[in-house]
RNA sequence: GUGGAUGUAGCUCAAUGGUAGAGCCCCGGCUUGUGAUGCCGGUGGUUGUGGGUUCGAGUCCCAUCAUCCACCCCA
């Protein structure tokens, strides 16, 4: 008795119940991001190491400990990509695309990261991410923040709050940082442990601590919405106006932090309640960084991410195409004539299941199983007259008709 | 990486430390070519795994693995 394999740890396998949410969610994405003039790319998994480390930051959670990072046969150090912006970001500036105009891209494709798995958050997980290189503008921010509004809207799901902050710039973050690290500093002895170390590590970290006793030292902690830097001020406040001017319903939550060093002014956020502590269903902002960090000229870029698994836990079950019409064969006279029937339905354009043969009981067992509307009954009489009897499964009726009939009768029934 | 909960048939769950069961599902049958309800029968388990205590462990103890939940972090 030999053991049996399981999946990696947190690594899931898509199940037709699965996939059919997936899909689901791929379609709405395809067909909203089309209005907004984005066009798929599909890169690459495996990545070399260093992009992760140039592009969020060798002091992140996720470069640090959460890669699944190794050297290959060539020795070359490559992981598993942990996200896809980086990616991104090389494949634009690899292709040459820097002077060919704003660029925008959507993927959907693995992710991988190495934590403890739990509720929302798988080792290998699906994300759908835009990325639009080459626009500064608040206009775009607007647009983008509009794209994802109206990718879950077309999904249908309930009770998701967009929450918009602006994390500044180098001209102005520098100094709210500074202040507030002073702020932290003077209420040290308040703050949980986890806090204290965050004030050198991230100290923007320490706005979104879940413990109360910290939250409660943060009542009047400065905010960066607060200590923006004229432009950076100019660009927010053209983002809320675009957001009011669209009527996409939005909150302003100064705590929003981004983990990954790349951000600048606009993150944004869009969370449900019901996804226990992983409630963030997409998320981004606004990278004008990052494409220079990585070897390319200054230009500007914003985009986001959504968890495809997360938001197929906020959908119902979505049901599977069911097939039209089962052949039941009866008799081995009739089995390579059953099976020629079965095609001929398919090539008229039905979906045609075998029941395989055996006793008519079973085959109709099977039949009714597999929620069939028709069963066409192929015997050695039938087969003679060149005819099926074709049975509705709801009613109960049955008509004995010539196969070309069989076929109209069954498409029509079942539309799609 | 840290903490907590849970692992018995494919699924949902039983079994005072004393022979592992039920329901559902699945397979076959209830005469010859007709399904959902009915009746009969059947397959299926080294009780997650490995140790230990005991005359005896599904049950108690330890370890380990997995799942779930939370922390951390993030989509």
């Amino acid at each position: 008795m030999s053991e049996q394999f399981r999946s990696i740890r947190g690594i899931h396998d898509g199940l037709p119940a699965d996939v059919r949410r997936w899909r689901y969610i791929e379609d709405a994405a395809q067909r909203v991001f089309a209005r907004y003039g984005f066009s798929e790319v599909r890169l690459p998994v495996l990545e070399p190491t260093g992009l992760f480390i140039r592009s969020i930051g060798s002091d992140t959670d996720i470069v640090s400990k959460e890669m699944y990072r190794f050297e290959d046969q060539g020795g070359d150090d490559i992981c598993l990509r942990p996200e896809g912006t980086a990616g991104s970001v090389r494949a634009y500036l690899q292709a040459g695309l820097t002077r060919s105009g704003s660029q925008r891209w959507f993927y959907i494709g693995p992710m991988f990261r190495r934590e403890r798995p739990q509720k929302g958050r798988l080792r290998q997980f699906q994300q759908i991410g835009a990325e639009w290189f080459g626009v500064s503008g608040p206009v775009e921010d607007v647009e983008a923040l509009a794209m994802a509004h109206a990718f879950l809207n077309e999904l249908g799901i309930a009770d998701l709050s967009l929450e918009i902050n602006s994390l500044g710039c180098p001209a102005c973050r520098p100094a709210y940082r500074e202040k507030l690290v002073a702020y932290l500093q003077a209420r040290r002895q308040s703050l949980c442990d986890t806090c204290n170390t965050r004030i050198e590590k991230n100290p923007l970290r320490v706005l979104d601590c879940k413990v109360e006793s910290c939250q409660a030292q943060l009542t009047d902690a400065p905010e960066m919405v607060s200590h923006l830097c004229s432009d950076c001020q100019t660009h927010f406040d053209a983002l809320i106006a675009g957001l009011e001017a669209l009527k996409i319903p939005y909150r302003i939550n100064p705590r929003i932090v981004r983990g990954l060093d790349y951000y600048n002014r606009t993150a944004f956020e869009i969370v449900t309640g019901k996804l226990g502590a992983q409630g963030t269903v997409l998320a981004g902002g606004r990278y004008d960084g990052l494409i220079e960090e990585q070897g390319g000229p200054s230009t500007p870029a914003i985009g986001f991410a959504a968890g495809l698994e997360r938001l197929a836990m906020l959908l119902p079950d979505i049901p599977g195409v069911q097939p039209d019409v089962a052949i039941v064969a009866i008799g081995e006279s009739v089995r390579v004539y059953a099976l020629k029937i079965a095609n001929q339905l398919r090539r008229g354009g039905c979906r045609v299941i075998h029941c395989g043969g055996g006793s008519a009981k079973r085959q109709f067992k099977l039949a009714d199983r597999e929620q069939v509307r028709f069963v066409a009954v192929v015997g050695e009489d039938e087969m003679k007259s060149e005819m099926l009897r074709l049975k509705d499964m709801q009613s109960g009726e049955q008509t004995d008709i010539p196969v070309q009939d069989a076929i109209v009768c069954c498409k029509r029934m079942t539309p799609s």
